[in-house]
Formats: C-alpha cells, structure tokens, sequence
DNA sequence: AAAATAGTGTCTATAAGACATTATGTC
DNA sequence: GACATAATGTCTTATAGACACTATTTT
C-alpha cells in the first residue's frame, strides 16, 4: 500500500515562549515586580480572529518540526537567536480546529536577553504574565497547551537546571532566586543550598546600583 | 487560505509496549530470571520488510491519536486491554521512513497480567528482553524510541508510581521490588521504606508455595 | 549611624544507602 | 531443626525547611 491511499491530518506547531520580565501592570507600577511571560500573537484570519494564540503554523513536507517552530517564531513575532527549546506533547482531538483534522506539536521555549533578539514580524503580538494568559480567551486549545508547559516546568524546576535558561550568563543568587519564585509562583528560602551544584562564581560583583552589590555567578552546564 | 495548500506529512503512531516476564534464555533456563521486556512486530511488506518493528500504524483523518495506537496493537498483535499508556515523544526527522515524510507520535505503554489479553493478529510477534532489543537490528528509528521509552521509566520511576503498572492489582514487596530491579537494571537495598507511601496492605498472605509466604499489598492509586 | 541587601549558621525533620539482625514460614 | 525467605532495626550521610544571625555596602 501507498502512502496517497490516506487521507492525512495537517500538521502544525505551537510554541509556548516564555521570559522573566517585568509584570506590565496598570495601576501600581512603582514596585517594578518581575514576572514570568507568555509571548502571545494576535489572529488576523479566520478561524478564530482577532484571539490571542501561541505563535506556530503548519508544518513543510521537507520541514523539521523543530525549524518549524523557529521559522514561524521568526515570521509571525520577529524573534529569533539561540535559546533553549523542548518539544511538550502532541495534540491530536478530533475537533481542535474547525477547519478540518489538525495535529499540533507543542514546543516549550525559554529565552533571556542573551539568547534572543526581538524584531518585527507580521503579527501583533504581547508578552504577558502567564497567570494573566491562563485566564484569557485564548485561542483553540491554547489555554490547555500553556497549562500544560507550566506543568512541565514545575516538575523538572525541581530536579533540573531547566530554569537556568531564563537567566543570562552572569547572574546573582537573588536573581536565580526570582526566577524560581515567579516560575513555582511560591516563595524560597535557604535557596543558595539548594542550587549550589549548578553554580560557579565567576569572582565578579555585580554592578551595585544600591546597597550591597552580590557576586555573580555561572551556570556549571555539566551538571 | 485553506488547509488544502499543504503538502501534508504522514501521521503514525508507534508504540513501546512493556510487561515483565521471564527471560527466554536458551541456556541455562534453571533459574528462571524475570526481565522487562518489549513487543516488537516483524514488518511483512516493504519498505524494511523482515526486520523487527515496534507496533503502530497510520492515523486515520476521523481517529484519535491514542485510539490509533490501541487499534493497531488490537491489529497487528491481537493484544487489547485496559492498560497504562502514555505519550512519549513525535519523531519528525525528514528520512525516518524511505516512503517520504513520515511523522510518528510514540507511545509508552505497560501492562501486566490482569490489564491485557493477548490474541492472534496479522502480524508476527515476539516478546524480547529490552536490553537485548537495543541490541538488535530494528526498523526505521525504532531503536532510538526504544532507548528514549527507556530513559523516560528510569526518570519517572524515581518519583512517581510508573512501574506499579507493570504489577497485578496484589502483590508481595519482593514482586514489586523485582519490577523495580529489572526496570532499573540495578539492585535496591531497604525497597519497602522508599515505596511505602505507595502501598496498602490487603491483610491477605501470598500463596506460601516456597518456604515463607509474603504478606499482598495494593497500590495506592491516590498518591 | 541607619537602611537595605547579601550571605551564613543552626536546629530539626526526613530520606536514602549500607549493613546487620530478627521473624516466620516450609522442607 | 535446618533452611530459605520475609521483614525490621541501626548507623551514617545528605538534604530541605524554618528561623536567626552576621556582613557589607550605600545613603
């Protein structure tokens, strides 16, 4: 038998890129309070338009899925650059998209500020507290697939370097520390214990704008 | 535009499929050694015809991902059941299948005696220890979704109840920590204290057929 | 010196690995 | 009673949470 005797569903990729910014709040924005981002893109055509989506798009016939999600990336949002990316889980429903059968591949990508550059693409597009995303109207399943991903990353946050690569290269250990409390969304104590073995100081102190400057630290990458 | 402008890839689906049993050891049969062991399916047509495959087939337009696996298990092996199954990874490299572009989701699956029956499928089919299958000349990528299906049990058994589905609804501690052995490929030692909050007693006693007979426990699902 | 942040110390509870011992059944 | 297996105990080490304390720099 032939591979053209079947009739086949299309196969697309959604990405659930995620960076540690500050939280865009309306009203007090004087404590700047740091927050863990979702970046979402603005549906322009039908089905679906004008909702809030995860970036992605239907896959080549000679494309790696993994280029996929870094070429749509790329087109719809104008980001690219090198940064961590996991392949997630495979949505298969029947009915997930009203156009017709529809496979997606979820990607969990985490960007910092040394491991992306952000241009234009041909989206409107808005990165937004993940906490905030899970309760917006998004489109499809994307509210599930981004439950999703903050699942994954509470699981491998506690036995992993995962959230490492939300930290650029220098970091303090209140920077680490950040990261983790807004990713678990719980507060931290005794934290330089725990990640020690991941750590390396580069035997530089931080820039102290105020108070007491911190040393800086590298992630050991071997671990 | 529609979804007709694609060139779309193919879907497949392949399953890892586990149980534990004994080893079929042309030698030394004596002490009859239990082991983990995987199902593989000899392929009858080209392209690889002849060369054993883990079981799986392509998705129809109308089918669930996870009901295509189970139907084609159902197929091929005549194996049915209501057993673990989990989603492990989508494999989408270019040259995977010489057909053209072939998409497979993989799926982990374990069973033991009273989650399966076995009948007659189209196929022929054997039962292999797992580390003499990674040894072995299998199909396509096959031997690489085997080794991921093996490093996803070695990571989830250290902090979930994974292997637990690889044992009947009662067993001894010595049953459970044998899974644990085989699976692990590495001897525990004080085995009751690490799953203990796993287990429930059934008050009940194992069939003492050999010297002192062990008291029956039951997993406790809820954990 | 006060204030703010960086970093360490101590206590306790818990878990795991290594190893030894006791308990209970069959043969 | 010998024997094989089941089950528990002890010691040590490592780790995590809670909380208190010291250290260093800016203002």
């Amino acid at each position: 038998m032939s591979l053209m005797d079947y009739e086949r569903p299309s196969l697309t990729t959604d990405i659930v890129l995620m960076r540690i910014d500050e939280r865009q709040s309306k009203n007090n924005r004087k404590n700047n309070e740091k927050c863990l981002q979702v970046l979402l893109v603005k549906r322009n055509a039908a089905p679906q338009a004008n909702k809030w989506s995860l970036p992605g798009g239907f896959v080549d016939i000679d494309e790696e899925i993994g280029a996929n999600v870094k070429r749509k990336l790329a087109e719809k949002t104008g980001i690219t650059g090198n940064f961590y990316l996991e392949q997630l889980y495979t949505w298969g429903g029947l009915h997930r998209d009203e156009r017709g059968r529809v496979v997606s591949v979820s990607y969990l990508g985490l960007v910092n500020d040394q491991t992306y550059v952000e241009g234009v693409g041909t989206a409107e597009k808005i990165w937004v507290d993940v906490y905030e995303a899970l309760n917006m109207d998004l489109a499809f399943d994307h509210k599930e697939i981004l439950a999703y991903a903050m699942q994954r990353i509470e699981n491998k946050a506690e036995y992993t370097d995962l959230l490492f690569n939300l930290l650029p290269c220098e970091f303090t250990i209140k920077d680490c520390q950040m990261v983790y409390e807004v990713a678990l969304n719980k507060k931290m104590d005794n934290f330089k214990r725990r990640i020690n073995k991941y750590l390396e100081s580069t035997n530089k102190i931080s820039g102290g704008k105020q108070y007491r400057p911190a040393e800086l630290f590298t992630w050991k990458k071997e671990v």
